[in-house]
DNA sequence: GTTCTTTCTTGATTTCGATCAAGTGCTGTT
DNA sequence: AACAGCACTTGATCGAAATCAAGAAAGAAC
């Protein structure tokens, strides 16, 4: 098991050594090449991921075709549609790779029978509650600036990860306006 | 125990007779005068609520000590903060009551006992889990009309519920705005 | 009832980000 | 090296919603 999950694990909750081979049994390492999707719009989301290399989106298209990413990930998080996971009903947007990448897949199933032979695996429903790593511009009405700064905050890897087209449309703005916020900050 | 909970059970879910007498024991009902908080910021949300009747609002207040109101519900809405109940960790937001109201109160102990008794009671989450009455204009960038057609069309029964300042908060646009835009409604 | 307060409406003005447009620079291909 | 294609920058213009301002309507208090 990559060392990045390990990582990751302990620093969420506490696990034990059989924990870690209970688990390794159930992981699945998938490599997956640029624009593979990991979860598509109307499938039921019946596994984790955790990224380990590379980069994916979550998004979708609306109405009029355009597509809205709704969130970005980097190496160390985790890809699923919580709502879909837990209703067990067809996903509203997709989840795909923007970049060759590897991750781990870890089935519902398989979450199951964790958790029956080891209350650890408990925590897992914590650890993906927490890390939708989705910050909430949303909610706000926040300026191009602040939403510029929320992710050099929050996320500032994924400004290293991505075009800033891609970025730009997470935020919801023209590239043009995140051109002339980075020029901005750029000089204070 | 009120209708309005028995048919709303019952329309997302399968609960036998008994489900429903086990469930009786465990809610506590609540009387709530206009302004009374049931869910304070930093305070972890252990206990779901069921709306009977009257009105509830769900609002942080940001840096510049603005209140943004991120989720308004009427009779039959449940009432929680659900990464707070998944995650045991503090509340990022307050949720209050608008207007006289009153609740069913069930805790997180009694929805653990129920699920021992009775597997029914599994069906909770997913209920939970939908009932984020919450419209996501946050994932677009709708303009006011949008967001007020959403509403319309999503949630109706708040255009009645709530004065017209607070659902243009709720929807991030001015009351001015939102005056216009309503405007422009009635002329279609 | 009358007054006081708050909500809502309507109009005028301003402002910020989108759009339109042109140019620069980088990367890969042959 | 020359070219094509794409990402990014920079400038000019436009438009939609915020802001500013005043008044009308609806409620609450007395």
């Amino acid at each position: 098991m990559e060392k990045q999950l390990i990582d990751h694990l302990n620093q969420k909750g506490r696990y034990s050594q059989n924990d870690f081979k209970l688990l390794e049994t159930e992981l699945k390492k998938l490599s997956l090449k640029k624009g593979e999707i990991i979860l598509d719009e109307k499938e039921v989301c019946s596994s984790i991921y955790f990224l380990i290399q590379g980069t994916a989106l979550q998004l979708y298209t609306d109405d009029t075709h355009n597509e809205m990413i709704i969130d970005l990930n980097g190496p160390g998080d985790w890809l699923l549609n919580h709502k879909s996971f837990a209703t067990r009903k067809p996903s509203e947007y997709i989840i795909k790779v923007f970049n060759d990448s590897e991750v781990y897949e870890l089935s519902i199933e398989s979450i199951h029978g964790l958790i029956a032979k080891s209350q650890s695996f408990f925590q897992l429903g914590k650890i993906l509650e927490e890390s939708t790593g989705r910050v909430e511009f949303f909610d706000h009405n926040y300026t191009p600036d602040q939403k510029y700064q929320f992710l050099m905050e929050k996320r500032p890897n994924l400004l290293q990860l991505f075009p800033q087209k891609i970025i730009a449309s997470y935020l919801k703005i023209t590239p043009e306006t995140l051109s002339r916020v980075r020029n901005r900050f750029s000089k204070r």
